[in-house]
DNA sequence: GATTGAATAGAATATATATTCCATTTCCTC
DNA sequence: GAGGAAATGGAATATATATTCTATTCAATC
């Protein structure tokens, strides 16, 4: 008779949770399903909600709790709170605060783009495209050189990918357009572009993109909506929409995805 | 006999809780006072619970939601689960599957990055320092030209700063340091610096803010530590720590506090 | 196709938690 | 300082929810 302990972090019992996944009966096994897609809604709802979500009855629930070592579905579900709890020590009251600073004060400014920095970071967990990202590390490993280029709104994000590039060794050519010199014939056979641009779309940057693309280069576009130009082109595309204050614009998730993309890339050319 | 309907959202029940606040009777008002500094607890915790830590009965705070218009506690309590529900629609799940996809694979370093955004955030949330921030405004609002200077990992912040300013008409110098050319004697008297930097501090960007401050110009610093160099200039300082991932840290933080810091700065110049 | 063990559904029960009630205290007003 | 109204504490009750139990179904093995 095996007796398991209980998954002490979320963490554990997510690799728990797929470990036993195949080992489960019909009902169970909707359980675990369920529950690994909708791992937010356990610290707020009762084991009736559970179970009808996952199509079981509630007693299935029950056997499913405790086999995966915990006492009940209480003890379960305090796990769940814990780790609530402890994300959110007490954000939304520090905000609030923030924000009593009155409508235009600097502070409540600050609150709104706090705030719309981290919808823009959930948004982009929720709809990044995994495969187009690997492809997209997976191209710019492979180049020998790699050309940044975005204007406006896109430059800190290109300077912050050749900040970033420099920094691990990686040969890199930001063509940032000094002096209207351009660098378009420094882009070799076999080099790739990260083309940076959101609407309304810099004509430079989409310029560039073309020319990489009619010579055959691959190119990396981080871009807005679906509509945008560049997406034409053929490119691997990696879509970010950053929720705006007023006019202006974040760029939280955009700079998010920019070094994780630097940073995968990097260590993809070190494990070869 | 007035029958006040019970809030509809969070912010209607904030409003309501600095409404009443002062008419409440002793043990009523040690209910609010919590209830206003641990608003984050409530979706969580039981009557008994939220009771103790205001310091009175159970049926003291049931008095007290029934007075803001719940039927109860439970209808009260259902008011924040629901926002909390909406706000984390399923971030958590969507992250986590982001992790699963294995350890260094590139989503899995997104989900790293968007963690630590995030988390930046909200620390910058609970640290900044309204004050120091107003001085900022205020300063940089009365100058006639605005000069930015950051370095390496903080170029991609004055130019951000820049973008920003220009965007708004407002009147700025970007000391990019191309062609080492310098551009330190267009610092005119009434004019203020904006030195970004962080460890290990650029010395270009101290040397910039040195010399402003000799001549008399204000500036506001946006640096990391309570230990930087640029502290000790009697500046204006602006304090951002990051959540760093591996050797690396994001700009999320950093990047909201200056789009906040430029977009307050435009603002206070427009209503003169 | 009978036998056996696991799996399941649904009802019965236990427990935690919210809610109400009332006796007692406190704080005003005259 | 007496009277009354409001406020409070604590116990009693109601309700929601978790948990267990048992009869029944299902699936595998011989």
């Amino acid at each position: 008779m095996k007796k398991p302990a209980a998954p002490a972090s979320v963490d554990e019992f997510q690799e728990r949770l797929v470990q036993i996944a195949d080992t489960l009966p019909k009902r169970l096994r909707q359980c675990a399903d369920f529950v690994a897609h909708n791992t937010d809604k356990i610290a707020l709802s009762t084991v009736a909600e559970l179970a009808a979500g996952a199509g079981v009855q509630p007693s299935a629930f029950m056997r499913f709790c405790q086999l995966l070592g915990f006492a009940g579905f209480s003890d379960m579900q305090r796990l769940f709170r814990d780790s609530y709890g402890q994300r959110w020590p007490d954000y939304a009251t520090r905000l609030d605060n923030l924000r009593s600073e009155g409508g235009q004060s600097p502070a409540a400014l600050l609150a709104e783009f706090i705030e719309a920095g981290r919808l823009s970071l959930e948004r982009l967990a929720s709809t990044v495209d995994s495969e187009a990202l690997d492809a997209a590390v997976a191209a710019l490993a492979a180049a020998p050189t790699i050309h940044v280029m975005g204007m406006r709104r896109a430059f800190p994000v290109a300077t912050y990918l050749s900040y970033a590039f420099e920094k691990m060794d990686i040969p890199s050519i930001l063509h940032d357009g000094v002096g209207k010199l351009g660098r378009r014939h420094a882009i070799r056979p076999g080099d790739v572009v990260i083309a940076i641009s959101f609407a309304p779309y810099t004509q430079e940057t989409i310029d560039l993109a073309v020319y990489a693309r009619e010579r055959g280069n691959e190119v990396v576009a981080i871009t807005d909506t679906v509509t945008s130009p560049l997406r034409r082109l053929g490119v691997h595309a990696l879509n970010v929409s950053e929720v705006d204050v007023g006019s202006f614009r974040a760029l939280s998730a955009t700079l998010s995805l920019a070094i994780a993309l630097a940073v995968a890339v990097g260590a993809t050319r070190q494990s070869r």
